[in-house]
DNA sequence: GTCTATAGCGCGATAGAC
DNA sequence: GTCTATCGCGCTATAGAC
């Protein structure tokens, strides 16, 4: 792994765990273990860093969603897999981590332009790809929607659940709670 | 006003905009018109100020919840009256400010620990009053969950979507965006 | 209860040697 | 590309006058 990728992967662990206002050059330099007026090198600002940082992670959550995905039988199978992308976010930090564009949703406030625009970015793939999977399920048969709720609302009100209950999980009740919310939606979803 | 009053109202305001680590003792002491020293005379740290937010916020916020749905004829109604206390937050203030605690939990990883536990404990109480509403619609017939679903975890999965709603919502569509998705839910909530 | 003044630290960022 | 050294700023917090 070049310097480059470290560096990014360092601040990408550390914001999903205290946030972009909440890590420092200082954390990240201690963590790749070079001095901090290196990292300008690669990064001269934090904003060219966070910008850079939230395009790979959407690229990254959308291919492993493509992955988790791509084997399933039906709909269904495949909204557990989406869910599953969300799920190892959580185990695979001792429940510390969250969605990294969820976190910066949270700070859009003290982010740069560059930023939101690619966090918005995030959050609209995201659903347009979870929407794309309502329409497979209920094609298929293996989800069943209310009636006169379109699969595009249907995916933003799932999707607010998941970045929501990352944090709630984190707060108390970790990965089982977690587990707890993704089982509660399949069964609201799935056709009897 | 007191001024502790004027202190605490101005830091809830910002923290709901910017997160407590993008608020500081300068912003409030603009606000207030103040030196910010003396704000320390009121609140000596800043934890001092975030614990007592953090529990004053949640007695508000379940007396507006109780207000909301005091006069609501079934659960449906009362259901519809504790979204709406979100999406008064939202919308008092350009879209720009979500839930206090919601803030705060996604800024966990850099919270005191007694500002944590009140945020835990804001949770813990929302999702027991939403749970308390949904007994009220499905022992009256307004409200119908999915088979198998209990009450407390269709509660936590609506409190997380509404916590999530309101970044996504502020990030990009503001109070519409946040009014279809409290609609979807009703839609997928209230019996036939 | 509010003020001025300041301590002491961590921050993002830059200059210049190697 | 990485280093040492440093700048200038904003932060939380404190001391002491009024």
């Amino acid at each position: 792994m070049s310097t480059r990728e470290a560096i990014l992967d360092s601040a990408r662990s550390l914001i999903q765990r205290r946030g972009t206002n909440g890590m420092s050059y200082d954390d990240i330099s201690r963590q790749v273990g070079i001095r901090k007026a290196s990292i300008h090198y690669h990064f001269p600002t934090k904003n060219d860093l966070l910008a850079e940082l939230v395009e790979g992670y959407t690229d990254v959550f959308l291919e492993s969603v493509a992955e988790h995905t791509r084997d399933a039988e039906n709909g269904a199978a495949q909204l557990a897999g989406f869910f599953e992308v969300f799920a190892a976010t959580l185990e695979g930090s001792n429940g510390c981590a969250v969605c990294l564009c969820g976190m910066m949703a949270s700070e859009v406030g003290s982010l740069n332009d560059d930023s939101v625009d690619g966090v918005r970015e995030f959050f609209r793939k995201s659903i347009e790809t979870l929407a794309g999977i309502l329409d497979v399920g209920v094609e298929d048969g293996s989800l069943r929607l209310a009636e006169g709720l379109s699969h595009q609302d249907a995916a933003d009100l799932i999707f607010s659940s998941l970045e929501g209950g990352l944090l709630s999980a984190r707060l108390e009740g970790g990965v089982p709670r977690f587990r707890r919310l993704t089982s509660s939606f399949l069964a609201m979803l799935k056709a009897p």
